[in-house]
DNA sequence: CACAATTAAGTTGTGCACAATTAAGTGGCT
DNA sequence: AGCCACTTAATTGTGCACAACTTAATTGTG
């Protein structure tokens, strides 16, 4: 009973094939960029709030999750940790209490310089050149958005 | 100081486009299978256990770790899981009593009739075509063999 | 045979993702 | 003013991923 004996089960195989690519190939990304950063201290998703911070200067945990599409289920504690770590200072808004800002310390700030290695060494270490990742990463952009909207559909249309 | 003053600093805007795509991919992927697979009350990974074991029938732990590249941390309470949802049973094998082989239960078994509509319908959410998604889980499968393979020496260099 | 090295699972601890809920603040509207 | 809807964070609980470690069984080698 293991053969696949019927058209159908031939969806199951590919299906895992199509998927399972996607999982395993994010679960790889992270496995680099644990090592890389390690010296850093950092995990790979306190990296990306640093990029954004970096980037766009002091931030609302509102805004922070909007660009990486993250709750605050998942971000007080990820930003609380970077607090801990010395990098970030978190202060309730004077004009908003409800919003609280994350600011980058100087300790932050200054990690900038030494995470400018990473990129670099993250693009050699996907073997990919630039047109390539440029191209995949449209790829997955495009794939993002379908699947956001259909999950958005699907489950409208399970209530 | 928000604007991109070197090309370092555009080197961490792409990087950031380049892995959080993914990483944002891997999500939207999750969340739809989170809403298409919670009638049959399973989570992505679960799925991915029970896939393996209807196309191969009974495995020891380790073989399904090897086929989904997870380890006994992850799966040990995983199967377990499975076990106590009823769809497997976990039996240590008598030639060799460190292993533990995974059996589907006749419920288990069952459920693969219920998975089958599944694939059809992720296909249908990527809003890709079967040449599409073959082109982009080739790309994949080469990204994280690059990758794994880069972690490897990473590590090995840190040492 | 004895003992070291290896292997398979399981356990523990940390961190992320996300659903569901709570708490507190804001703004509109009558 | 008083009330209601909405918004922002934080909290709680579940599950996954993975490193580090433990336990028990097996294999290899002298």
């Amino acid at each position: 009973m293991t053969a696949t004996a019927s058209p159908d089960a031939d969806w199951l195989r590919l299906d895992r094939q199509i998927c399972f690519s996607l999982h395993a190939a994010s679960r790889a990304f992270n496995g680099v960029y644990r090592v890389i950063l390690k010296d850093l201290g950092l995990t790979y998703p306190q990296y990306l709030v640093l990029l954004v911070l970096w980037e766009q200067g002091d931030l609302p945990v509102k805004k922070l999750g909007e660009q990486l599409r993250l709750d605050s289920g998942t971000l007080s504690p990820l930003v609380k940790r970077l607090e801990g770590a010395g990098l970030v200072r978190r202060e309730r808004s004077a004009e908003d209490e409800r919003s609280v800002r994350v600011h980058l310390t100087e300790e932050g700030a200054a990690l900038r310089e030494r995470a400018l290695e990473v990129p670099r060494r993250i693009m050699s270490a996907t073997g990919f050149d630039l047109a390539e990742i440029g191209e995949l990463r449209a790829r997955l952009d495009q794939l993002t958005t379908a699947l956001d909207a259909a999950a958005q559909s699907e489950a409208r249309s399970a209530r």
